[in-house]
DNA sequence: AATCCAGGTAGACAAGCGTCTACCTCAGAA
DNA sequence: TTCTGAGGTAGACGCTTGTCTACCTGGATT
């Protein structure tokens, strides 16, 4: 949960940190009071003017951090997990050449992914709930940054999708489209992820699932349904 | 946005109506002072004492009064969009015997659920939002109630699915975690839909898709892709 | 060696807060 | 007719709040 080392002043950290802390705990940001943020944070009230003009500084702050710490990592295990099915630097067959071994790949994918991004959500949950609490919060520019922030994710996605050739074939917009709503869900679970440990391993099921379901029925409606079942159908016999 | 006329007293209901309107403009109930919601209500702040023993039970009311008025007309439209395909009292075909008519009837009963959902979105907007809001909020009690109000409502749309026949057959739990999704979805899309009045149709047609894929993406995994593709195949020669 | 200034503190202020007790009013039950 | 109790008000209480001005400190810049 804690925020990277990094050059921010120890006050500053502080007091972000006792916001994630308050927020996670307590009440939502803007309902939080600058003295009692000082006061979590060990620190004077009037600290907090030193770093940040008002509470959505400091939110944005926070999202700022955590997105950078989350972004890249993510990307990276689609990639490995790509590889784990097909080594790098192999030329990848189309759908339609091989649709078993695509199907394969994008199934490795959904699944180590949803895993990874779950893994981070139970190590930093006070970061998700704010960041879920304040995407529908009372403050619009905090919402804005992290519908950006999703934006950007569900791009990175679509762009991996493509690149990886984790579905047959779509439209720019479409695919966009289903990150989105992948993008949207994940977020939506990871709040159950972390308010039910007890059901992380169904939750996962359900994520992948949810995902599969998406993608398949994305490509059906595309007209890859041909494609698609073949793969299936193979798969099954196997 | 008002709230139907019933049997509350008159304060109760100027107190619950201004707690929808500042919510909605300003900031989360959580945050919201007394005062001000009394101020905003034209009342002595003590009123609400008469009437509330906390912001909880003031959510939890409000929360009640919006989900009895929604629930019974969505169910009663889906019935009506599926007869406004096959007439009532019609014995259904099964999906393998008649695929076409039957992914017509989905389609239909899909695409007008959507419609009336959003148009009641756009007439309660400050419900909705402060539903989301809450969703995710910092009462836990006010986070519980509202996630059962999303659960009877996945109830609800796996009951009509089943009902109605809109999709080939499919074990309850996978049908509920699909209307659950749905559901999810939907509430999202709310607040963009009520945040950017000049993107509704997309979101219209975007919700649409989503449901369509997530349905026909369930389909295919559970086995029922076949009956699916000739669906289509007959619907796109048409 | 002098200076600067970012980061942190101290105290004070008026304003707003939640909640208490006490009082008013008036429709309907007795 | 009297009584009662639900709905609403008034005033006062001690706290907490945001923000202001002023002051301290210690490492980097000159």
């Amino acid at each position: 949960m804690s925020l990277p080392k990094s050059v921010l002043a120890q006050g500053k950290r502080l007091l972000m940190e006792a916001a994630l802390k308050l927020n996670a705990s307590t009440r939502s940001l803007n309902a939080l009071s600058l003295r009692e943020l000082a006061r979590e944070a060990g620190l004077n009230p009037n600290t907090f003017y030193r770093h940040f003009k008002d509470f959505d500084e400091l939110g944005l702050a926070i999202i700022e951090e955590m997105t950078n710490q989350i972004r890249q990592p993510l990307r990276e295990l689609r990639r490995k997990a790509a590889e784990s099915v097909v080594p790098a630097h192999t030329p990848i067959a189309s759908w339609r050449e091989n649709p078993r071994l695509n199907l394969a790949r994008a199934t490795q994918v959904n699944r180590e992914t949803v895993k990874l991004f779950f893994d981070y959500v139970a190590e930093n949950p006070n970061a998700f709930i704010l960041g879920i609490r304040e995407l529908h919060g009372a403050s619009p520019i905090l919402r804005r940054a992290l519908r950006k922030v999703m934006d950007d994710f569900a791009r990175d996605m679509a762009d991996d999708i493509n690149e990886l050739k984790l579905m047959p074939e779509l439209s720019q917009d479409s695919l966009y489209d289903i990150s989105e709503t992948i993008t949207r869900e994940m977020f939506q679970l990871s709040m159950e992820y972390i308010e039910q440990p007890e059901r992380q391993e169904q939750i996962c099921i359900k994520a992948e699932k949810m995902i599969t379901s998406l993608i398949m029925g994305s490509a059906v409606l595309h007209g890859h349904g041909a494609i698609l079942m073949g793969a299936l159908q193979m798969d099954q016999t196997s």
